[in-house]
DNA sequence: ACCCGGCTGTGCGAAATTCCCCATGTTCTC
DNA sequence: GAGAACATGGGGAATTTCGCACAGCCGGGT
């Protein structure tokens, strides 16, 4: 009988596609991950991936023995999470991936509260746009804008982020409204909500900025550029100016996923109650009376 | 994440219950069953196992774990059934588990057959009488005389295997059929259709001698010892001497028996049907003209 | 054309793992 | 009460495995 933990290796490249990338997902050196292949495609007799021009390609047998051990991988990643679920204390460690500006302006001034609450609970705030995979339990918890579709995740509504356009006091003071020129998301974000709704609202006024970080698009309209779309907290914590549109405000929901499984693990559902805590006290937008009151769920 | 080949050992040890057990499964030192358990134990955060005086017992996570486990196990065995499957030619051991006397009598002579059509193929003739686990890969095929219950096999009818009572000559021409003793096999397989028509064939005349081996039973009937049930191939080899009954051979049936995955393995499919033919082609019973065809299926 | 970054392949030394053999204590069976 | 089977612990040797470092290769960008 092979090694079963050959079969993580071989996913991992399976899945990456390279010996580099596969090493970084499991922490571990790339040539470790080629000879435990190597390893795997002497038990298995087969050749499982083809080394041609540098580059690593499954063979047919590669493909069908990654459809076994995908299946493999999902027992043992749901055997892990309900290892961590029972963890009955609260010495482990909650890892949460959120949007970068929801981490810094939202949550982390907050983090105190949850520390005094429980002492011992070990924290990581991973402020990342790219979505991670819970499942693989790349973090326990994830603060996203657009519902997951994963049946085995739990999402909690937690509350709606108003986005708005803003510009500088200067910019909007200095020009009529049908000079305004605008600031936004390069184009692979293109198709997201805020994107198209700020285009809409640009109709034939051009963008003449584009990044890739919100970041950067509010030093931008602080430095006079043009008119962004930006979260509502965001835009006000950097003394920016509103503009009014007919419309209000954009209304994203906000959405706090876990696997179901972390359920019951009291670490993880003290931390997600936590972060519902911080978008339902969070009144940056509804200090400006125009939102009559943020919706909650559940 | 923990090792995936630690889980293997602790379901070797959930499954047999003692760290030596385990260690004869798969094959290594029983120190290295209980390191990686522990090891398991200690990425796990739980005991997983009570090592209360002497004897290994689940703790309640323990079976939770083993049940996750054994799901991967399952898994693991498909995948290396199927890959054993793909193998293309006979360069493969193919391994067979019989009954010792039908291997000896029946198998073995005829052995050269299948070597000289394939002359690559190795095969391995376990002579056990206890059922081993074809999941599991115990054997690739076994030939036994129940059809297996579980689905996933292929069950193939080979033949019938005819029964009789059987004495030496000097026995049966020094006493009277009143006056009979009876050599059976010992009480774990009292409840076997062959001990059972024994049993109602001697009556109330006495088992004088029993034993868990059947060579051993049939060198008792040389012995003089008595009159025994045994297949008629393996009486007839033995010059013993058939004592008439009224209702003729007691016959069972022969099954031939692989996993479903192994189907398409050409050295799997050579060796059933050799062995198929091994029974086809055994006449032993049809010589007394007892039989008047042996019954087969596909 | 050149450089640079990322990837793969390989050789080497260190560290971890495993095996093997031992002794000891326990439980269960006969 | 003796014996068998099993678990535990230790020590030392041999094997395996891993990380590290170096070299070569390819493609993209300047």
């Amino acid at each position: 009988m092979f090694d079963w933990d050959d079969l993580r290796h071989f996913v991992a490249l399976a899945d990456t596609g390279s010996l580099s990338a596969a090493a970084r997902r499991l922490r571990v050196e790339h040539a470790t991950v080629a000879r435990r292949v190597a390893a795997l495609e002497a038990a298995a007799g087969v050749k499982l991936v083809d080394r041609r021009s540098g580059r690593y390609a499954l063979t047919a047998e590669g493909q069908r023995v990654a459809d076994h051990a995908r299946r493999i991988e999902s027992e043992a990643l749901a055997l892990e999470r309900a290892l961590l679920s029972r963890q009955s204390d609260f010495a482990t460690e909650v890892s949460i991936s959120a949007p970068p500006q929801i981490a810094v302006s939202l949550i982390t001034p907050r983090l105190a509260e949850l520390k005094r609450a429980h002492p011992q609970l070990r924290l990581r705030l991973l402020g990342e746009s790219r979505m991670v995979s819970l499942p693989r339990r790349e973090a326990d918890i994830a603060v996203r804008l657009t519902r997951p579709s994963d049946t085995t995740l739990i999402a909690r509504k937690v509350g709606v982020m108003p986005y708005g356009l803003y510009a500088s006091q200067e910019y909007i003071a200095s020009r009529s409204e049908t000079d305004f020129e605008f600031v936004a998301f390069d184009e692979s974000l293109d198709e997201s909500p805020h994107q198209l709704w700020l285009k809409r609202h640009a109709g034939t006024r051009p963008i003449v900025f584009r990044s890739n970080e919100l970041s950067i698009l509010i030093a931008a309209a602080q430095a006079h550029i043009g008119v962004a779309a930006l979260p509502a907290f965001a835009a006000e914590e950097a003394h920016l100016q509103r503009v009014e549109t007919q419309d209000g405000f954009l209304k994203r929901d906000v959405w706090i996923t876990y696997h179901q499984d972390m359920r019951d693990n009291p670490a993880v559902a003290a931390t997600a109650g936590f972060l519902a805590k911080c978008f339902r006290e969070d009144r940056s937008a509804a200090d400006e009376g125009t939102l009559t009151a943020l919706e909650q769920s559940r």
